[in-house]
DNA sequence: GAGCCCATGTAATCAGTTACATGATTAC
DNA sequence: GTAATCATGTAACTGATTACATGGGCTC
């Protein structure tokens, strides 16, 4: 079976907790894992299919609620030990790809008036995502004794407001110096 | 020709200022960018065939310096042409996979030691990557008058310095709550 | 003689994105 | 009626990693 494929863990470890169709698993990876690893739809469904082949979830449709077809998948034994013996093992990837350094990174090319406007542009970007992140860390902040797990969310949560923080700061420190650099009168 | 590749961006940009190896590039790409896009063999030596293919950049065999068999790449005027039209579109590439996350995520699965562990694990490379950071910050801040592209590498290396240290801080506090929820005595 | 760095490349595979295709239900 | 959301999937392609293959020169 695989051996790195983080999809594949994902999967597992979201329907560790409840049965879920493909459907509700975009959902839950669109709002709470999204910004530490995406996933689209076109890896869900095959990545699915596959885990069912190897017997470590099984699929039922439920018929239920009048509306469309839905398949629900549910986490196996076997797919539960996979599961564990993976969070066991050390952590490899680490994957960042900026393409905004990248074209910073080569921007005397361009006008001064690029760079900056590229940055702040990226800054408005970085700081809806924050905005997003203290929502998520107070709305988590109240529910917290509740569940053992709410806490590892909201290590997940407080990591993405701690760089979010840091890019917006990163844009400001940026864009003074572009503009010291060539506006200096 | 490529319209999103950054690989073949990265690579007509580092030669928009100096003839290059492949070899080359890849130190380059190691030493400069890999922090932010890191890019293999597997995908230089292929990538540079198409550019050459596409008469965007031109290969010469250099048969100097005792040394083996070496190519090197120059770019074209076309090659400036396509690197200067995408420096100039807008950034659309925000990309991070962080298996931390998606490990601690679902971490209330495995011990309090091991999450602990991860972190601090995780705290330990991100630190060496920040010292690394720092001295390039300094070598830079010494040059930075010299050649106005210096100041493009800085805003890179000021960016990876501010992310390093958000990491080293989550890291820090993350270890915190974690012992604070299972150390109480 | 061992190990490292220089140097180039290919092949196989895996991961990930995008576009396409379909169709029901719900809310305005 | 029309737009949004629910719901599932496939096919084609692109991007990226890993393993393999080769061989010279330099230093200890």
């Amino acid at each position: 079976m695989p051996k790195e494929n983080t999809t594949v863990y994902i999967i597992l470890g979201l329907l560790s907790h409840e049965d879920l169709s493909g459907y509700d698993i975009k959902k839950r990876i669109d709002h709470q894992i999204s910004f530490f690893w995406d996933i689209g739809y076109g890896q869900i469904y095959p990545t699915l299919s596959r885990l069912v082949a190897d017997r470590l979830v099984t699929k039922r449709t439920s018929e239920s609620s009048g509306g469309p077809e839905k398949n629900l998948y549910s986490i196996t034994h076997q797919g539960r030990e996979v599961l564990k013996e993976w969070l066991k093992t050390p952590v490899q990837k680490e994957y960042t790809k900026y393409e905004i350094l990248v074209k910073l990174f080569f921007g005397h090319a361009v006008s001064f008036e690029e760079n900056k406007e590229r940055i702040e542009a990226f800054k408005v970007r970085q700081l809806e995502t924050l905005k997003l992140m203290d929502m998520f860390k107070r709305n988590l902040e109240e529910v917290m004794d509740r569940e053992e797990e709410h806490l590892f969310y909201y290590l997940t949560v407080l990591f993405g407001e701690k760089i979010f923080q840091a890019y917006v700061q990163w844009a400001d420190e940026a864009v003074n110096l572009l503009e010291a650099r060539y506006q200096k009168e």
